[in-house]
This record gives C-alpha cells, sequence and structure tokens, in this order.
DNA sequence: AAATAAATTTAGGTTAACCAAATTATATTT
DNA sequence: AAATATAATTTGGTTAACCTAAATTTATTT
C-alpha cells in the first residue's frame, strides 16, 4: 500500500502521543502537533480510516491499527538512523538534525534502510538517545532516570535527553555536558532544588531542576 | 525561492535534453521524459516562466535560465553524489541506485550537501562515470571516447557508460565489465562490426557493437 | 437541567499537479 | 496555395491537502 508523505506524518503525530491515555488520541492534539486547522485533521482521520491505518470514532478518537503502528515505528526507525548517520559521519551537532531527518525518514528503500543500519553498526540509540526501533519494530530498553532524584556521590553517565529543542541542546553543549559523560551529584540546594554537579571529574556546576529533569542517566 | 519537487523535476529534464538544439526543448520532449499530458507539461511551463526559471516561446520552447540553469545543475550534483555514496558505502550496485537517488535529490539542505561532498572524498565522477558538477555547477571534464572505434591494441580503461539503464548494467556486470576495468581491442569482425576484447588481461570476450557504442575508455 | 465552553464536523473554497478531449497554431506536403 | 499532419493550448474535470466560518456535538459549569 502507498502511504502518502502527509499520512505518515499523521501517523508519525498519533504515535508520538500515543502514551497519553492509553493510544486514544483526539483531533486538536493531532491539529497542534502538525501545525495544521483541525477541519483538516478530521478529514485525513476519515482517509486514514479507510486504509485501515487507524481506528476512530469520536468519542474515543484516534487509535493505530497494527498496520498503522508499523508504519509509524518504521518512520521513527528512519528518522533516528539519518539522525545517527549526520552526527556520526558527517559532522553535525545534534541540534541541526532533525528537520534534514524529517525529510530523510520519508524516503522509501527496505534495502537503503537495511544497508545504512549495517553501516552505522546497528546503533540501539539515536544522538539524542532515543532508542532506534529494530526491524520488527521493538524499540531497546534503557534503564535511564532524571537526574533529579539521583543518588548523591554516585557516578552517572549521561545517557539521553528528554527535550530536543535546539534551545536546551545548545544550553548543553554550552555547559560541556555530552552523551557519555560521566557526572556526579555533589549537593542538591533545598531552596530551589538545584544541583551542584561534577562533570567528567574536572569542572563543577550549578543545574537549575529545570534542565536536571531533562538529562536522563545511567 | 521555494522550488517544488515536482518543479525541480521538470527543471532536470529539461536539462537533460538542452543539448540537442542550444538549450531549446520543445513540450512534447519534456512530456515523454516525464511520462506526463503536454497539456501538463504547458501548464507547468507557465508556472516555470513565471517564476523566472525559463524563458519559453511557442515558437522556440523552453530553456533555463541562469537561474533555472543552476537549480537543475544543483539537483543533478546531489544525484550524484547520492548514487556515490549509495554505490561506495552501503553495498548497492550501480544498477540498483537510480530509483533512491530520485528520491535523495530533492534533500533541502546546503550543509548536508557539502558534507557528504567531503566525506565521499570530493568526487569527480560517480559510479556510471557521469561528472558531478563542483559546488558552483562546473563538470569537470573527461577526454573518454566510446569503444567503438578505439585503437586496436592499446590499453584502455573503462571510465563511464552511455546507458544507465537497468538492463544495460546488468549485462555488463554478467559479462564482468566494471568501471575502471583495463579492456584491449583485439579484433573488429567485419561482417558485423562486433569486437573482441580482451578483458583485464585475463578473459576474452565478444561485444556487440551494440553493446561497445555505450562503453567509454580513456 | 439549563447555560456555557470546548471539540468536532460540515460546507464551501483554494492551490498544485495531474488528465482527456477539443481547439488553435505552426509545419510540411502535395 | 490548399490540404494535411504535428505541436501546443484551452477547456473542463479530478484528487490530495490544506483553509475559514458556521453548525453541531459533547462536556463542564453554574
Amino acid at each position: 500500500m502507498i502511504i502518502s508523505v502527509t499520512e505518515e506524518n499523521y501517523l508519525k503525530a498519533i504515535f508520538s502521543v500515543a502514551h497519553l491515555s492509553e493510544g486514544r488520541v483526539g483531533n486538536q492534539l493531532i491539529a497542534e502537533k502538525l501545525s495544521i486547522n483541525p477541519a483538516s485533521v478530521t478529514e485525513m482521520l476519515r482517509r486514514l480510516h479507510d486504509k485501515k491505518l487507524i481506528e476512530y470514532s469520536r468519542a474515543e478518537g484516534a487509535k493505530l491499527t497494527d498496520q498503522g503502528l508499523k508504519s509509524a515505528i518504521k518512520v521513527v526507525r528512519k528518522h533516528r538512523l539519518w539522525e545517527t548517520f549526520l552526527v556520526g559521519h558527517l559532522n553535525f551537532t545534534w541540534d541541526e538534525v532533525h528537520e534534514i531527518a524529517e525529510q530523510l525518514e520519508h524516503i522509501q528503500s527496505d534495502k537503503l534502510l537495511d544497508e545504512l543500519y549495517h553501516f552505522l553498526g546497528k546503533p540501539g540509540f539515536d544522538p539524542h538517545g532515543d532508542p532506534i526501533p529494530n526491524k520488527s519494530g521493538k524499540m531497546p530498553v534503557l534503564k535511564s532516570k532524571i537526574l533529579v532524584g539521583a543518588d548523591i556521590g554516585k557516578k552517572l553517565k549521561v545517557v539521553k535527553v528528554a527535550d530536543n529543542t535546539a534551545s536546551f541542546l545548545k544550553y548543553l553543549d554550552k555547559q560541556g555536558i555530552a552523551l557519555g559523560d560521566i557526572i556526579v551529584v555533589k549537593e542538591v540546594q533545598d531552596f530551589d532544588r538545584s544541583l551542584l554537579v561534577e562533570l567528567k571529574g574536572k569542572r563543577e556546576i550549578y543545574l537549575s531542576a529545570e534542565a536536571a529533569s531533562k538529562i536522563m542517566v545511567e
């Protein structure tokens, strides 16, 4: 079955918010996610339903079918593999890759996908630490936790960020924090819950609770 | 200026046949090239003219403006760089890459293009031996000739093919002929002008004049 | 339960790309 | 020069994605 670029983007949008309320997604949420008018969403959801890519009822909202889920996950897989390629081999930084991956994720070729995967060394996680679904759609699991509330004095490795906006990624770059860095929490300030942390056994810096809640460690 | 994927394909089509009759291309030729109805071409040529990407008159046909030429060459550059990547790093054979490159050539990112170019080692020619335009649009020149009519007994290197259809490329693979191979013409048969050639100093094979006219050597 | 607010759908309209069939220009024959 | 063939255009229509504004549901208050 042919699925258009636009249709793929809808599926991806539904997938990305499906963890809220057991896979059921309202019309409006999709509209916001895609910066599109709700009236247009109604139209497209009908089409996706006709193609058996989603279940839909006005009361319950949209939910991906097995077919729809498979397609959505494939797009995510492609997105994250391309991001891995761009950062790993073409000197992109993690805050630059998103828009380009949004284009590359729609390239249609199973062989390309397989070969890219092998070329990259069968990675499990992308440059942001997000899991890359394997060919059959399973996500590798990281037992990571957020930095807020982590044990004091323990050596922790930065494995993921929970916010991929360019502004946050740039902030981390500026602070000198990268994926894979070893970090140790020294103190927690009572009054604002900000953290004093030691970076790579060298520098000590302060992180706001806000920032620390978006840094995942292991 | 935003140029749609479809518009890019029209520019590319005009570019690819522009060497005939000094850059002037008739409506119909474009229609054939793109497997599209001539009526649709009329419509699109008007749009391309409004965008100042082509000059157009009914009598003279379409001709790329500087802007249009620049855009067309950029698409060609992207196409050939991606083909080089697919063959060089992802285990594709030269007969498999065309369709995928048709998709990849429309990815929009100057940085991606630059980085890919460097990653590939600033190649001058793609896996088919076709020249890759440099950033400013200039094509590297190969002083290659077709195998038909080449000197007998001279060592020649296969540098390009003049037919990129999958069927011809597969035929070459089957004959064991690849880009870069050294070839020597031994005899020319009078009655059908077929060639007896020596491949890599080892095997001797017969090539039809038809096939030999599509093999470029240096 | 009635009133208000929020979410969804309908109705009517747009633009980019396409098509087939009919028409009009331009070339080529005879 | 008239007749015929070829090429280009116009006309009227389609589909995928979008939009705004109005109407309808559904949910939440008072």
